[in-house]
Order: structure tokens, then sequence, then C-alpha cells
RNA sequence: GGGGACGUAGCUCAAUUGGGAGAGCACCAGAUUUGCAUUCUGGGGGUUGGCGGUUCGAGCCCGCUCGUCUCCA
């Protein structure tokens, strides 16, 4: 390999640390980075630029505890997913070096230490010559900066559109309206070509309406950058691709391994590898978050990136999973800046391993299905697959296009790319899409710049006296009273301290009243928003006003039923660790009065000794009436007493830790029993999938797992009552019974055939002849449509040339059918028209194949005319033949 | 959130405009001998996922529902 003459040649690791540094030198604090999916931001999947945890303090919804920051940032996008591997910069799962500013340092801060950290030999050294600089069209107090101050040549400084350099792109005439700002970018020219590594984003204006004149200043100005880091270290180590830095061409190597073909950068198989290496990074850190394959948001993009990788080793021939075995390079290559990688590398294989056997699955069923459309093209004389096709096979079975297009190579067909394209956008039409989530404006915004949020009192009390009404919310609108009697449309009142716990963590917010002067509050939900608890409901009596002094009630039954719920649930979550393994993780929660519902991971449904083992080690955790405490430390206490914790959430510096006995340890802020024994009771009621490797239990505790085993009871003692036993004997009762009637049944069909009703040869005796076939016509008392077909088939091969048709008749109902040997079915009688023609006499209608016809009516007193003109139907039909 | 497909014996799947619920494997029994995939014969096993509708008649058509797969946002 032959690397360009460096002196220093920065590793990605010192690159970030040295970023991080150069900025903290500047008095920016070092922020960790954000998880990778921020679940609690509906606006985006994945977390898309290092600004995203930022967002509150942008807008200024929050209060601020520092005015400028530094990060590095994990992120996902998949707007250029099929760029990746193709070009030298592009991946999905990247990290971006960010340095931000609320209202405080702006453009010239943010233009010098952006050139004095790529320059200075203290820091990156990067020779100035090689740098250039890109800068809105109008923005000349950047250009003043620019050449001014940095002195760079007019020459290297570019001015470029708002497509370009404004953010949001095109912001100014084309919308949306808020906060916006003109940038600048930085670009490093080598003999690789020019990249950009740095975006300086300068939220400077408030777009109002269509312009002109639409852009106000605003009065605080924030600065908001990113800087590349793939990108930046593949400058520094002065590789031509961002996938030959050392952090990602091990990765690249390791995925040529475990496919068995040489890397060639150059070749189709290189872009393969490179795909393969971006794909397994993207996912291995969504999983690490526990979002797994699936057939939705997020998930489905999981599911996506790693199919499309195993489709990459496919298409080089590999045959068997191999994806999976790449997670520990992944975690090994990322373990300086995020070792808690290296503690899911198993469960992550493991889920990877899982998709990738279900795609290959879906091919092998999908392989099936291609053959079939190939034999039929053949027949056809089609020379090229229809985009019809190939879209059928992917939209509804989920086969690659790509694989299907090398099938066809193979058969000598060609593939209709373009048809398939169309065929696609009409079912991206007909999906159609979900409403765009918006920025929506909060009422409470203004609450929230002077309020840190309200004091909770839940844990110690049900009861709080003399809190104060600090906000109320009637129709999304910030109010100062409110006095309307009204249950249809709820408001919101917020109080500097109360004993409501809003719903989170999967527990449902409490129900209550709010009493104050003269009035009378009806809480029928509580809800929070950044730290401040939301009492939803609906105004009873008398007018509320700001300032009041209110007695805050929560609806105390109600409330234990919640505790009893979910120190169960810490109890059952114990449980399953211990019966089924560490690999049970929970995956999410709702605990609600009396029940709680629980997802966890686990590879298959569980059997129903399982249940029972689970049901009884969490019951005996209660029987022995653990104590339950709770207590608040500081997250990295939290995290070495080894309490339960999920990866990927997002948890505050000081956490709360539930300990029950010396069994549990979690993470909660719910409210809880004293006791494990106050439980009562865990009973559950049923286990399910909930989605590809999550499987769901539902449990009763207390008052509820009480009823409902009174209702089991209940039905138990009808059922015994019913079949005069006793409930244990029940199942062999009912195992008796269903044999005894399996048995009467087939005595039944036998039977009656020989019993009564005439013999085939009866039968055969009373046959006319006409036009020299033997006609026989005759009602079988009794005879099922099975008797009857048993005496045609016999008839036929007995009496043969033949026609017969034979009737029988129930409470309302006549069944005929007709059958006729080969011979005469050869000379053109129809049975079909037979037995409609006699049908219609009974006032039904039937059908069939020419030598057997069945048909029903609904006259059972007409049967002996209708019987008696079928032989003259009969001859009609002969004659006709 | 929306589109598409599939649910038939323990397993893998058939069933031609709606007209006799079947095959292979597995299982059980008998015979045979060629021992570890012998062959032959016989047999058990199904409320065709569930509920409702249309029809003389539904595995097949329609509606709802449950489950699985899949694509799009």
């Amino acid at each position: 390999m032959n690397f360009p003459l460096r002196i220093v040649s920065m590793k990605t690791n010192e690159l970030r640390e040295a970023y991080l540094a150069f900025f903290e030198s500047k008095g920016c604090v070092r922020r960790p980075s954000d998880v990778l999916v921020p679940r609690w931001d509906p606006s985006v999947l994945f977390t898309p630029a290092g600004m995203n945890q930022f967002k509150d303090h942008f807008l200024g919804r929050t209060k601020l505890e520092f005015t400028r920051a530094t990060t590095c940032q994990k992120c996902l996008r998949t707007g250029d997913i099929d760029n990746v591997g193709r070009t030298a910069y592009h991946h999905t799962f990247f990290e971006m070096l960010g340095n931000f500013s609320f209202g405080d340092y702006f453009k010239r801060e943010a233009i010098l230490w952006a050139w004095e950290f790529c320059t200075s030999q203290h820091w990156l050294g990067l020779d100035p010559a090689r740098l250039s600089a890109t800068i809105y069209l109008d923005d000349d107090e950047a250009a003043d900066i620019w050449l001014g101050e940095v002195k760079l040549s007019p020459e290297k400084l570019e001015r470029l559109g708002e497509d370009e350099n404004f953010w949001p792109a095109n912001a100014p005439s084309q919308g949306p309206d808020g906060v916006c700002g003109p940038c600048s970018e930085i670009y490093y020219h080598s003999e690789h070509g020019s990249v950009e590594i740095w975006n300086l984003v300068f939220t400077q204006f408030n777009r109002v309406g269509a312009p002109p004149d639409n852009l106000r200043p605003l009065p605080s100005r924030n600065i908001d950058t990113g800087m590349g880091l793939e990108r930046t270290a593949a400058v520094l180590q002065g590789v031509e691709t961002n996938y030959h830095i050392d952090i990602l061409r091990p990765l690249v190597e390791a995925a040529a391994e475990v496919c068995g073909v040489p890397y060639e950068p150059s070749a189709e198989t290189g872009r393969r590898l490179r795909r393969i290496a971006d794909h397994v990074r993207a996912g291995t850190f969504a999983i690490h978050e526990n979002v797994y394959p699936g057939p939705n948001k997020e998930k489905y993009v999981v599911k996506r990136l790693l199919r499309r990788a195993v489709l990459d080793g496919r298409q080089m021939g590999v045959g068997e999973p191999f994806l999976h075995k790449l997670v520990g390079t992944v975690a090994d290559l990322m373990k300086d800046p995020y070792p808690e990688l290296g503690q899911t590398v198993e469960r992550v294989s493991q889920v990877i391993r899982q998709e990738e056997a279900n795609f290959l699955g879906t091919i092998d069923g999908g392989l099936d299905r291609i053959g079939r459309v190939f034999e039929q093209m053949k027949r056809d004389g089609r020379g090229a697959v229809s985009g019809t096709d190939a879209a059928e096979m992917y939209t509804t079975y989920g086969f690659p296009p790509e694989l299907f297009e090398t099938l066809a190579a193979e058969h000598n067909f060609t593939f209709d790319w373009p048809g398939y394209q169309q065929e696609m956008q009409r079912h991206g039409e007909v999906s159609g899409s979900g409403e765009k989530i918006v920025f929506k404006q909060d009422p409470l915004d203004a609450v929230k710049k002077v309020r840190h949020g309200s004091r909770f009192l839940g844990y110690e009390t049900t009861e709080v006296e003399g809190a104060e009404v600090v906000a109320i919310v009637a129709g999304n609108q910030l109010c100062d009273q409110a006095d309307e009697i009204d249950s249809t449309r709820p408001i919101t009142l917020v109080l500097d301290r109360t004993p409501f716990y809003g719903e989170m963590g999967g527990q449902v917010g409490d129900t209550g009243e709010l009493l104050g002067p003269g009035f009378r509050f009806e809480v029928t939900d509580t809800q929070v928003d950044g730290g401040f608890t939301l009492h939803r409901g609906h105004l009873r009596e008398g007018a509320v006003r700001l300032g009041d002094r209110v007695t805050a009630r929560v609806d105390a039954g109600r409330r234990q039923g919640i505790r009893r719920a979910h120190s169960a649930t810490h109890v059952l979550h114990h449980a399953l660790r211990t019966v089924l393994g560490e690999h049970a993780e929970q995956q999410g929660s709702k605990v609600d009065d009396d029940w709680l519902r629980f997802d966890f991971t686990n590879p298959r449904a569980l059997q129903p000794d399982e249940l029972a083992e689970i049901e009884r080690v969490a019951n005996a955790r209660i029987l022995e009436g653990s104590p339950i405490e709770a207590e608040d430390m500081p997250l990295v206490e939290a995290r070495r007493t080894g309490a339960l914790m999920l990866f990927g959430e997002k948890y505050p510096d000081r956490v709360r830790v539930v300990r029950m006995g010396d069994f549990s340890k979690e993470l909660c802020g719910g409210t809880h029993l004293d006791n494990t024994a106050r439980v009562g009771l865990l009973k559950i009621v049923s286990e399910e999938s909930v989605a590809a490797g999550t499987r769901r239990i539902v449990a009763f505790t207390g008052c509820k797992a009480l009823e409902r085993i009174r209702e089991r009871e209940r039905a138990l003692h009808e059922a015994a009552m019913l079949l005069h036993a006793p409930p244990e004997e029940l199942p062999a009762r009912i195992e008796a019974m269903s044999k005894e009637i399996r048995e009467l049944k087939k005595k039944r069909a036998h039977a009656p055939a020989q019993a009564e009703g005439p013999t085939v040869e009866q039968l055969a005796e009373g046959a006319v002849d006409v036009l020299g076939t033997r006609v026989i016509v005759a009602e079988i008392p009794a005879g099922s449509p099975d008797v009857l077909r048993q005496l045609i088939d016999q008839l036929r091969r007995k009496a043969a040339p033949v026609a017969v048709l034979l009737g029988s008749r129930e409470e309302g109902k006549v069944t005929l059918i007709a059958g006729a040997s080969r011979d005469v079915v050869g000379k053109g009688f129809d049975c079909v028209s037979w037995v409609r023609a006699v049908a219609k006499r009974v006032g039904g209608g039937g059908g069939g194949r020419p030598d057997m016809a069945q048909a029903g009516g609904k006259k059972p007193d007409a049967l002996p005319q209708a019987l008696d003109a079928a032989p003259d139907e009969a001859r009609s039909l002969l004659e006709n033949a």
C-alpha cells in the first residue's frame, strides 16, 4: 500500500479525543454521545446529527445549564443508502464531531476555532494550502472573517446558493418556517479529490412566510457544527476512502475473510464488502440499543440494512449465515469510545444470526416460486422477467430483485428494471405515507423557561395539601383561569408539587382529584412533559385560577393496585432470567391497576412447564416477604452496583434504584410496595408473540388475580354440573365422550347402507332401458351423500352402460346425486344437466362433472314426482346427445 | 400507519368455473429378510386457524377475526 508521505498519521481515536479536548479548551462542555435511537423524539427514527440532543436548547425550551458544548455523536442516516460502498465517503452509520453554542459564541469564534483546529501543528496540522471554504451568497460577515482574519486567499472562498450553503437547504425560498441560517463549509483537497470535512451552521434567522423580507434576525443566535469523523480521519491517514481508515479497514478485511473472497477495492466485490462493513456496523449499534429487526419504523430499517448485507454476501457465493461473525470485530474496533458494545456482542450476534437465517429461508422459499415463473415464461416464450413479476416477488415474498436478475441471467432471460421501478413506485403510492410530524408548538414553553419542573411527592404519599396551580392549559393554550364545566374536552393543570405519578417507564398515570377554593377537578389521566406533571381531566365544580392552592388526592385504591403490579413486574423479570437465562431481557412493559404486560427477548414460545416454573419462582419470591427499598444515587454508582439497566436507554445523572431482597436491583422511577409479600399473588394469564424473538406475558396481581381464579373455578364448576362429574374427572370424562361420539358416527356411516334401503342388486333389477342405456332412478331413505355415491360407484362398475340418479331426503332438505358409466358419458350424456333438471322440481340446483353430479333442494315433498320425471329427462338428454 | 401473500394429517405440501379431503415423509401393526433409510400389505391420525355470510352444496367466493411471512412510510 502506497500511502502518500505524511509526517503524522493520526489514528481515528486520537482525532476524536483531540477534537473534544480542543473544544473543551474553548470552554465547551464535553457531553457523551446521545443514543442512536432517540425513542422520545417522534420526528426522527435515528439520531441524524450531533445537534439532535440539543434541540430543546436551540429552541429555548429548556433552562440552560451550559451554553457551549462539544460531542462526538453516533449517527445513522439512510438517505444515501444507495451510495454506500460505491463512493468514498458515504455511510449509513457514522460519527459526527460537533461543537455547539446556545446564544453564546457565534460566527467569528466558530470559524476561527475551526481553522485553528485544522491547521495548528498542535492539533491536526493540515496544510492550509489544501484547505478551502464556502459561504452563503450574501453572508459578508462570514466572508470578512475568512478573508480578513483567517487570511484565506479570495480564490479559495466560494459563495454558494441556498441549496448548498443554507440550513435547512433552500429554507429562505421554500421553508419551512422557523429557525434557520447560512452555513460555511470547509473542504480538503488532495490527490484523491476534494472532500467536505466540516459544516458550520449559523442559526441567526427566524423564517416567517414567503420571500421577500421573510428572514427576521433571532435575538439569540446559535452555532451548530458538524465534522465528519471518518472523512477527516481519511484525510489525516492519507487514504482514498473512509473505508480504509484504521477503524474501518480491518472490518472490511474481516468481511472478506468470512465471505472467503479477497478484498479488491475497485472490484464489484470490493463495493459489496464495504457495504457489508457499513451495514453490520449500523446493525450492531442499533441492536445493541435493543432495536431488533422488525416490520416497521426503526426496526424495519435495521432489518433492511441486515438483509442488504446478507444479500451482498450471497451474491458473492456465501450460502450460509456469516454477518453475525463480524459483530465481535465491530465491538473491538469501536471499544475505545463505546466499551459497552463489548457486553452485548453475544446477544447482538444471535439476533443477527437469526435474521440471516430468516432471510435465507425467505430466499429458499422464493426459489421454488421463481422456478415456476421461469417455466411459465418458457411456455409463453417470453425472454424478459416482467417488472410486475419482479415487484410481486419482492413486495409479497421479500425476494430481492438483484437476486432475481442473477437467476434470470443464468436462464438467459433479461430483467425489466424500469418496469420494476415503476411497479415499486406504484406500490409506494398505494401503501400511502404516514403523516409527517412537524415541530409542534408547546403551550407550556413559556412555563418551562422559568421553572424547572414539578416536584413529585408520590413516593411518600398519595395526598398533598397547599400545592400551587402554576399553569392551566385549555384548548392547547395557556390560560389564567378555567371555569367551563365540560366533560368532552380535557384541560390540563400543572402544580408546583404533586403526589400524582405521570405515565412513564411503562407505569400508567394516576387518577384522582384536585380540590381548591370553590372548585373540584377530576383527574382522569396524568402525563409528564419535560419534568412537568400534567394533570389531565375535567372541571366538575367552580372555577380554577392561576396561583390557587389545592389539595391533590390520588385514587389510593387504584394506586395500590399499580404498586402491586409494578413490584410484581420486577419479581417476574427476576423469575424470567432465573428460569430462561440472562438473555430474557426486558423489551418494554405496561403496569396498570393489578395487571401488567411484560415484553422480553426469547427466541421461541415458552413451554407450559416453563411458564409454570416462572410462576412458581415469582410467587416463591413474593411469599418470602422481602423488603423493597428505593434509593437515589449517581448513575455511575448504580452502574457499579450492577443494577439492571437497559442498553440504549437515556438515564439522568442521578437515578433511583429499586432493590428487592437480594434478588433484584433495577433502575426504576415507578412506585412500589414496601414488601414483596403485598403483591398477594402473581398469576400469569397469557404468553404470546409480539415480534420475532420477542415474547409477551400478561399477568394479574392482588385482587384481579383472585378474581381471575374465581372465574375459572366457576366455569369449571358449571362444566362439572353439566357432565355430572367431579372437576378432577372432567378430562377423562371428556376424552371418553369424544371417543364415544367418534364411534357412534362411524357406526352410523357404515350401518344403514346395508340395513335399510335397496341393495345394489335390487337397484340394478329396477333399471329401465332407454336407447340402450340402463337408467336407474330411486330414492334411498336416510341415505347420506356418501352412501349415495358409494351405491352409484358400484352400479357404474356392475351395470354399465348405466345412468343412475339417486335421491334422499331429511327434514326440509333433498339430496340428489347422478352418475353415469364412462361409455354413457362418452356418448355425450351429461350428469350435470340431468341432475339440474331434476333438482329444479324440488326447488334447488346443482352441478358437478359430466360423470358425477350432485344437487340439493328444499322441497322434500316433491321428491317422488321429481324422481318419476327423471327417466324422461334422461331420455331427452340421450336423444339430444 | 398502510399494501400484498399464506394458514389443509405430527412434518412438507397437493386438490383443474364451488361438486367424493389426498400424496410423500413420519407413526402403529402384520408379513418378508436384503441389518444400521429392505420391500410389501394393512391401519390410526383432519371441526381444511376461528366466527359469520352467499349457495341445493364452501378447503375454494365474500366479510370479520387470530396467527405467520413480506414490502412501503
